[in-house]
DNA sequence: TTGAAAGCGCTACCAG
DNA sequence: CTGGTAGCGCTTTCAA
């Protein structure tokens, strides 16, 4: 075991409930006693016991995050900006990869304060949890928990709509629909139903199917699909990374942006990279997702009202790599 | 607040002190008292207080992860095997993203029982710790905790070793040697000791550098390769998503492998993809890495002896991947 | 076989 | 301003 309050009170020469006052930061405690306390607590390489704190207080300060699919990359990146939006409120963020139920007996176990969950598969079964939980995912009524996602569907046919609204009748749609990932899912739904919607030929107006989310999924499916005679106009790309591979295969085709080719990539991570020519996007912002999460799970913790589901509105961003069907 | 032992207590009429026996499945408790216990516990939906238990007990049976650099693909299943691995001895694992010194002081705080730590920085600086603490990564002696590691120089270095036994003259290395990332910058000294070692002209065995270690890194490396007319006859690749990406472009340029080329990937995974051709492989596969990770926290938990660091070594598995170069 | 009681490290309250 | 003390939920003696 290491070193307690008390340990400091003995060496300070107080007792050790105003060491537990100075350590708390108390007015009540003179300042140079406070700091001597302080100082004592740095040298001795005091370290609060969270279990006797969070005993008594019935506060741990502490998010748990349940995230069973580590293996999604996109997750892992939102997960990064939480984390540190929850440390900008003085929370700490502890993650669990078991399963959904597991994780969350565990978090249960050591009173965290609120529970965030990522989890597709969006259970139904009343979690037995004390603690308050959120989730991310598809929203729907029926959820159990307070729900923060992202309006996938009308990001993609919002996209549709600016494509066909510049004349574009070839409109591509590149994306992931093999996976059971509802996110995904959501996505290509929005494209169908654009194209019910602005009257798209299906046989021009396709679905282009990729394994996988990553760069070379891109470039291997735009690598096909721009060999094609009947090459859409425009593409619409299910991620920011898939968009990287598309590229690629554009300009190896001697093909060029958006003078060829009109595209949108749905992203939400802020454009680090230089591509050629300014990627035009539509998506939320993983900043305003986090920010979005931390300020639920705020409220939840402090049992204020919430909206039970949040659905966040994508933004549509044009740039040069879209241009009107007509040349213009 | 949710359901205490007294709860259980009061509902089954004996002392809160037998109740925690009963759920401890102590032999002190009657059988079919303790039945009756359990049955109310389920019933209550009791969780027991792991702040409460680890204050007297001083065990959480919980191992806290500290992996700051979440976004590293190739640690996002180890961490996975060892959750499973360490889910066997009844340990529950915790991750932590932040960065190191914080991380551990959270575990200290939370009073976990060992602390692994994933971070290629491998920082020299004596982390304040009561917990104790191993290390994975590039194990060293000067080294301040025990460290599990795989010994990825001699991994490439045998690779070269058997290339060069059954004739290869010009055997190319295809890995990432931008990122600060030690434990790739080892199997490139791997590379290059044995180019000396093998007295192997470097203007034909080169390192291949790529910027990530993904599937198209390898395919965009590979295609460039393939082109030169000093194309080398053997390849060794740095992982096994790279890998994927190589052969793709080995068949693109209609070259077939063993014939034009031979290849051993750096890999840890068993074998699951179906390629064309079974891949020689080299390198410690996952689950002895995880199991490794395990016993030797098992070991700081009940302060048993153990090795400071342990390298383990890695196999190389030939398969029809490889062919003497005079066509053997 | 069960119950009573001490105490883990800490916070919060009340008395001084 | 500082010290004493109760008690958070639990495990673990020790007594009955």
């Amino acid at each position: 075991m290491g070193v307690t309050i008390k340990d400091i009170a003995k060496t300070a020469g107080v007792s050790y409930s105003t060491v537990s006052k100075a350590l708390r930061d108390s007015p009540l405690v003179k300042e140079p006693t406070k700091e001597r306390i302080i100082q004592i607590a740095k040298q001795l390489g005091y370290q609060p016991n969270a279990a006797a704190r969070s005993l008594v207080s019935k506060k741990s300060h502490t998010i748990g995050v349940v995230w069973p699919t580590i293996e999604r990359v996109t997750h892992s990146a939102l997960i990064t900006g939480l984390n540190k939006q929850l440390e900008e409120l003085s929370y700490t963020t502890l993650i669990s990869i078991n399963e959904m139920e597991f994780a969350i007996n565990t978090f249960n176990r050591y009173q965290v304060d609120a529970i965030v969950a990522f989890d597709e598969r969006n259970s139904k079964e009343p979690a037995n949890s004390t603690v308050p939980i959120v989730t991310y995912g598809i929203a729907d009524d029926t959820s159990l928990f307070p729900t923060v996602d992202v309006n996938r569907k009308q990001a993609i046919r919002s996209a549709v709509e600016y494509l066909t609204s510049i004349g574009h009748k070839k409109i591509n749609y590149i994306g992931d629909l093999l996976q059971e990932d509802r996110l995904q899912e959501e996505k290509v739904n929005g494209f169908k139903q654009a194209i019910h919607e602005f009257d798209l030929d299906p046989y021009y107006s396709r679905i282009v199917s990729v394994t996988d989310l990553e760069q070379y999924d891109g470039y291997q499916a735009a690598k096909k699909l721009l060999n094609d005679p009947e090459r859409p106009t425009a593409l619409i790309s299910g991620s920011h990374d898939l968009t990287k591979g598309i590229l690629r295969a554009v300009y190896e085709n001697g093909l060029s942006i958006p003078d060829d080719l009109s595209i949108i990539s749905y992203d939400n991570i802020p454009a680090t990279e230089n591509f050629d020519i300014p990627l035009s996007t539509v998506g939320v912002p993983l900043q305003l997702i986090t920010e979005k999460l931390a300020e639920v799970l705020m409220a939840v913790i402090n049992e204020e009202e919430i909206d039970h589901s949040i659905y966040l509105e994508p933004e549509l961003k044009i740039t040069e790599s879209c241009q009107s069907i007509n040349g213009g």
